[in-house]
DNA sequence: CACCATTTGTTGAACATTCATTCAGTATGG
DNA sequence: CCATACTGAATGAATGTTCAACAAATGGTG
């Protein structure tokens, strides 16, 4: 099952496209750019709107502005304004997919590692960091009106999941432990989604280096054996 | 600390106006209803707008028509629509935070059983259900971007944590638990918040049913000597 | 290479719609 | 009969979409 997950080669390539748009920040004029460049850049102008304005505030003209084209540009490249956010959603969503199966994929043949590392993954800065979560918070709000967002709305699908339930059911064999995978699997997971949600309020109390050492403390007591706790032993009251 | 927290006298007094607006179901027109039951009124009607339509669909018209009042009615018991708004989050803001103080006046003495009812509050049928769920995930997404909201959205608050965070201190001393308390609450809390998210994301994969599992799983393996797991012993490979 | 025709990307003003707000008038309870 | 709750049409601002005109690339032809 696990070895059938492979890092996504278009991410390579959609990484070199976003490297395109950042180098012709000075040239945003003319007919520069290609349509998959322009495309991109309208994209993430979107997410910027987003971050900084919220879903109900974005508008057509923020994110023309933003990419500093003009007003009807957007619905040359996508249909609609409908089309342009569900296109932001998808691209959040491939990023967030490809990045995981990547950190997967460079943990090796270990269960214990490969959990670790898709731990870890979530708290990387180029995908954890206040612009993207104020964007995904966005959609979120909207998803449960929204069947079309639905789908791609939480960015853990069904596939990360169903492996987070075999690593968890691998780990139990080799440890001994008595929990069930699936409800494991589940607490593991909702908390690292609880984690994102903190972050992106962004109370300042909570940062991604805590947000990270409250889940690697998860996998401690959930999996003493293959996690061992890092602090001093226990304490005799 | 702990012993100053109290059931909120006023959430009785609030039961008894929400019994008002229901009562009035077939007489909403003339001029019947306080002005208070009036404004839980539409401060309902909100609640349902917002979960059946999302926060940037949620119009003062559709506020209007759900509660069966003519269109100017909003601005005149509230005087806008931002205000209506942060009255409703203000709302379900009171609401929960009277709920959790009720199961821990309830819970007694016993550290293990007062975090036990705070996480078992959490998924009690009256606030947790699709409606104020939605109505929840609604307001986080517009959240960072309104420093109005930004205080109340996150219904919990700093007492809340505070809180979690003397039950986990306790916990250890009596346990000999190795985890930092204040990591341990902020894995626990945002795991609540997370499944919160599932739950409203309404997958139906997740039911109210395997959160509240899911969360007991945790207590398990958190603090072992104070919630033994209810499943069969450890399995050996 | 030069020239022109065609396709394709881009602009910005005009348009239509949606929606919060206002307010003059009406109804109702005390 | 007065104060107050309420109504609903009018208003104006905001915003998504359309489109005619323009400009840049492309490709074919002599």
């Amino acid at each position: 099952m696990l070895e059938t997950i492979r890092p996504m080669k278009t991410a390579v390539v959609k990484e070199a496209l976003l490297e395109s748009v950042r180098k012709s920040e000075a040239e945003k004029r003319g007919r520069k750019a290609s349509k998959e460049v322009r495309q991109l850049q309208l994209i993430e102008a979107t997410i910027d709107s987003l971050a900084k304005r919220g879903y109900s505030e974005t508008t057509m003209a923020d994110v023309a502005d933003g990419a500093g084209l003009s007003r009807g540009i957007v619905n040359f490249h996508f249909e609609s304004k409908e089309k342009l956010l569900i296109a932001t959603l998808q691209h959040m969503y491939d990023e967030y997919s490809a990045h995981w199966r990547n950190a997967l994929y460079k943990a090796g043949d270990d269960p214990a590692d490969q959990l670790h590392a898709l731990v870890s993954a979530d708290f990387d800065r180029s995908i954890c960091n206040k612009r993207k979560l104020a964007a995904w918070c966005a959609f979120w709000g909207e998803a449960k009106s929204r069947p079309t967002y639905q789908a791609l709305s939480s960015a853990r699908d069904a596939v990360y999941q169903t492996i987070f339930i075999d690593l968890c059911a691998t780990l139990k064999l080799s440890g001994s432990y008595a929990y069930e995978p699936q409800v494991m699997a589940l607490a593991l997971s909702a908390m690292l989604e609880g984690l994102w949600l903190r972050l992106m309020m962004g109370t300042e109390d909570t940062t991604r280096e805590t947000a990270l050492q409250a889940a690697n403390e998860f996998l401690s007591v959930a999996f003493p054996k293959h996690y061992p706790s890092k602090a001093g032993g226990a304490t005799k009251p």
